[in-house]
DNA sequence: GAAAATTAAAAAGCTTGACAATGAAAACGA
DNA sequence: TCGTTTTCATTGTCAAGCTTTTTAATTTTC
């Protein structure tokens, strides 16, 4: 009851990898749409031949890539899992927490990227993406009056604006970026930049409504421009404390 | 001896996770480096007072993550893994087979973020940036004049660029988007566009090579521009045979 | 003495069999 | 009608043992 699958030949691949693949494959058959049920544990172990545990880890495995959610209890079991982006945003934070990328890294990325974000969301935004930006700035306006300037709000902006250009791997990238960024950065409620940011994102948001692809590009890049300049004031501004 | 690590209170989580966020804090905390090993499953089993199983699974996961490594055999184990990109690729292919990103999603993004990377390269390249990139551009030559023009060299070549960028999450990214081209475009061996391609390869590395950004950043939009082109002819080529 | 074959041992991999926990639906009760 | 309890398929967890892999160390062979 081990050689599972193969006639009795050597094994390299572990079990659970090869039913893995099997399963991986039978969603790309097109056999599991997403919200499906898959097959319990016991049922994919006596229909492979295998335990219940490498049937196991084999799920386990397809969950930590994103592919199916689990859920206990009855009627629980595996589900296709519905498109989203929350494994990119899974393997940023860990590239900037395991794997050696800096926030400079990503910020230099965004800076080459952003600018033709803009452009794009300029020509594509619908009056929902105007709505939630606009949404958006009155929270950082409210947010600003009240004494608590809201960094993490001032950084998903520019979420919107990716989510404008209605490109669901742009919108999951920024996504994945953003995140890392609130979390980097959420610690810096300075008012000052808090009151530059939202001059700049007022721009965008007029540019992008009046479709100036070319406005808000080059005003992206101006912002990222002085981007340099307000990581320089906060250093010293340490230096000081 | 199932409580596990709580005072007797209610658990949600599964154990599996629990020891995950442990050991990925262990990491965090500085205690090991790239390439050092990792308690083996049984002794971690022993230390939080978990069966060998529940063990297991935590590496299990954070080997899917590309935290760690596994090796059989004596003197294996579970070793921090080396940084590297692998994890991207697999989330940008997954995205592609799974999760409803579309081939035009990705050039979309290739057209937006490339022309930034060429500028980038020319003020970041170095001789053995040129060096790789002068080799690829012969290899191309090669496989064109024996007539059997290899498309995922070509496409190879701009990864090249972005590397030459010295970014490690742009030199990561690109690898995940040029690995599903090649996967996806690798069918094409047209003899045309493969000339095309390398006059444009050739232009990229000129102008790279002098340090003109301006100048590569202009001939890589102009040749995603030229892309849609390439794109129709291929349609009609189709509607023909 | 050098090359080839054998052995030893630690670690992951896998199995079996059992029991616990979960959670939504269905039955129940007020 | 609404809140409570029960039910039970499914995942989660455990324990104990066996198998496979891999490489260093040893022995054998030439």
């Amino acid at each position: 009851m081990n050689k599972a699958l193969q006639d009795g030949t050597i094994r390299k691949e572990r079990i659970s990898d090869q039913i893995k693949s099997i399963l991986k494959q039978s969603i790309l058959d097109g056999h599991f749409k997403p919200g499906d049920k898959f097959p319990p544990e016991v049922e994919i172990a006596q229909k492979y031949n295998v335990s219940k545990v490498s049937a196991r880890e084999a799920l386990r495995e397809m969950e930590t890539e994103g592919l199916i959610q689990k859920k206990r209890g009855i009627f629980g079991g595996s589900f296709i899992a519905e498109p989203g982006s929350e494994k990119m945003v899974d393997v940023v934070i860990n590239s900037y927490l395991f794997g050696g990328i800096s926030a400079s890294d990503l910020a230099e990325f965004r800076r080459i990227l952003e600018p033709g974000l803009a452009k794009l969301a300029a020509k594509r935004r619908t009056s929902e993406d105007l709505a939630a930006m606009e949404k958006c700035i009155e929270d950082i306006d409210v947010s600003i009056k009240e004494g608590r300037p809201d960094q993490t709000k001032a950084i998903g902006f520019h979420r919107l604006i990716a989510d404008a250009c209605h490109n669901r791997f742009i919108s999951g990238l920024m996504e994945a970026l953003v995140t890392v960024f609130q979390q980097v950065l959420a610690k810096t409620p300075d008012l000052e930049t808090a009151k530059k940011d939202i001059q700049y994102n007022r721009l965008f948001f007029k540019y992008i409504k009046e479709r100036d692809g070319k406005k808000a590009e080059q005003v992206m890049t101006e912002h990222f421009d002085t981007l340099d300049e307000i990581i320089k004031k906060e250093m010293n501004k340490k230096k000081k404390g």
